[in-house]
DNA sequence: CCTTGACTTGGAGTCGACTCCAAGTGTTAG
DNA sequence: CTAACACTTGGAGTCGACTCCAAGTCAAGG
């Protein structure tokens, strides 16, 4: 698959995919004989993998770190793992922190709502 | 309260408590004689309400636009509403997305987990 | 009196993460 | 054969949100 059909399957652009393998953030991906991009399952799975973490903030810098321990073979496990544990940690916080706000834009709301029918009872 | 004051006991920097009212995202702040901000309680209680919205990842531009909104008064309840419905309803997309990116990290870190269990019984 | 340190301003600089651009090459449709 | 179009590269530009800087003012302690 070329490089528009990845972007439109996944809904990201062709400059941010090459930007992604740019920075080491997946793997170079295999060309044809015209240089052309021709991304393979895995590399699909890959951006998959990549989208939904940086849709939950991960920054690109750590999953720069992680894909490079992945490249580096078996004995690089038990790093990988502690750097998804730790990103798991910073997700679970902030979480935590928009669940709260979460809260307070639902009382607020509901302070409106009743504001707006004592206004209309006028 | 004086700006190092807020700024230790929110923990927002003295330089962003002024950017945030030089941008409009609190109105301005009463001055003692010699021109130095002093902040009341009801300041205290607006950066409190933007930390929260800003740690959930609410645009500052979205705030600045609710902040003028309740300046101009009761007349803008029904606009104020509509716009933290709005915000609410990105916010909970964005929490569906980190707990699916969440659910997905604890499988992998629950895989690892096997993996250096598995390399340790060698 | 004078230094120290917290504050003031306007404006410039930084950072993360894209996003766009110019110039060039290759494939395809008419 | 040529025009249109998708792709390539390296590098520059943008955006949101701060963050830092220089130059100046003022109150308090030694």
């Amino acid at each position: 698959m070329k490089i528009a059909g990845v972007s439109e399957q996944y809904g990201i652009s062709a400059d941010t995919l090459r930007y992604y393998e740019r920075v080491g953030l997946i793997p170079p991906v295999n060309r044809n004989d015209s240089g052309i991009r021709d991304y393979n399952e895995l590399d699909l799975r890959r951006e998959e993998f990549i989208k939904c973490m940086r849709s939950a903030g991960l920054p690109v810098e750590v999953l720069i770190e992680y894909v490079a321990l992945v490249q580096r073979g078996d004995k690089t496990i038990e790093a990988r793992k502690e750097i998804l544990i730790e990103q798991r940690k910073l997700l679970a916080v902030r979480m935590q922190e928009m669940q709260k706000t979460l809260d307070i834009l639902d009382h607020k709301i509901e302070a409106y709502e009743n504001a707006v029918l004592k206004k209309r009872r006028k």
